[in-house]
Parts: C-alpha cells; sequence; structure tokens
DNA sequence: GTCTCTGGTTTGTGGTACAAACTAGTATGC
DNA sequence: GCATACTAGTTTGTACCACAAACCAGAGAC
C-alpha cells in the first residue's frame, strides 16, 4: 500500500510538479503566471520541493534582472511516477 | 479549473470515501480496521466528513454495544466523482 | 533624487492531521 | 459484587504547514 507522498499530495505542488515535468525548466515569473499563485507561496512551496530534492533551482541574470528557473530532478520525476501510480492504486483498488 | 476539494484530497478521507462508495455502509470498527487508522483519527475524519455533507451517521446499538455507521450522501458520491475529474484534468492538462 | 516595477524571501496566522489521553459503558474473571 | 480488561468511540494538545501580507533589494522611468 504505497502511501500518497505528501510533498506531491498538495494541489499547488502536485500542479508545479506537472508543469515541470512537461517543459525541461520554468522560471518563478512563468510559474506564478500559469498556476495563478502568489509568490509568497510559490517561494514557500519551491523550497519545499528544493529540500526535498525534486527540484534543482538555478539563479542567474538576465541581463541586469535575477531569474530563478527550476527544473525537475530524477527523484522528482519518479515520485511523480510514483504518486501516479498509488493514485490509481486507491482508484482502482490495487494492492 | 475545478479545484480540488480539500474535503476529498486528503489521504485518509480520500480513502475512507473510495472505501465508503463501494459498499453502502460501514462501521466505525471495520474502517479503522480497514484503513489502519487511529480512533482518534478516524473519528475526526468522519466528523469532518459528516460536517461537510459527505457522509450520514447511523448510531444504533447492536445488542447492548453502540455501533456507529457510515453511509455516502448523494454529495458525498458526487463530490467523489467531480475530485476524480479534478484529478484528471490535472493528470491529462484539459482546462 | 524618488517612484514604481520586477523578482523574489521572510514572517505571522489560522487551520488541521495526528496520536495520546480521556470518557462511557460492557463483558469477564475471581 | 468488585476489579480488571475490553469495546467503542470523542476530546484535547501539539506540531506542522499553506497561505498571504509585509518586507527587501535592485533596476528602470521620469
Amino acid at each position: 500500500m504505497s502511501d500518497l507522498d505528501p510533498h506531491v499530495h498538495q494541489p499547488a505542488r502536485l500542479r508545479i510538479l506537472m508543469l515541470l515535468s512537461g517543459v525541461d525548466s520554468a522560471d518563478f515569473a512563468f510559474l506564478q503566471k500559469t498556476l495563478q499563485l502568489t509568490k509568497g507561496n510559490l517561494s514557500s512551496h519551491m523550497a519545499r520541493l528544493e529540500r526535498a530534492g525534486y527540484v534543482r533551482v538555478t539563479k542567474a541574470f538576465h541581463g541586469n534582472m535575477p531569474n530563478t528557473s527550476y527544473r525537475l530532478t530524477r527523484l522528482g520525476r519518479t515520485r511523480l511516477a510514483a504518486y501516479w501510480k498509488a493514485i490509481d492504486e486507491i482508484r482502482h483498488g490495487a494492492e
């Protein structure tokens, strides 16, 4: 009975992870705009995902402007897949 | 973008609702045993689901022993279905 | 200069999941 | 009958966490 990873099982983070799983990399502004999260909220979710090792953060400057971008790690990808598997088990009664 | 109902989007409650969706009615002891929750935890989840109108509680006596049983309401059933729909949207990028 | 905008992080608060402690009553020794 | 243990739950306390508001720092506009 594989349990639902609490890092993934949270609406905002699930969306973040799904988005990242399709784009190779995305920056803070893009994530905030597409997911409609407040900056503070997004910031703390990303910090959490980073601490958990699910995303890698890259801070750089575009011209003079700071820019933070995120990419899913292999671990993050694995855990996301495992999450969907666990969801399917709950949904379809697998053991 | 239908959001994930927080009453449903919680591991224990999701399991409870899925279990109830398949059995017409189940009592406290059965839920506790099959879902491996502590009594306190199960009690508060059920109280929450009742307050939300997702389950109906029936208290009765079996012989001399008190017995509390739960059944999914129509609302609960609807919301559970909506939850899976919302999950699918996140999973498959529907709008 | 100073005002405002971009790009975030830190802080405070309210809500909540959880288990431990408790309550209420029932069966079981002895 | 009196205590001991078990059934069937509920209440309470704690620790965590999601969220937004407030904050910080630099950049461009005027």
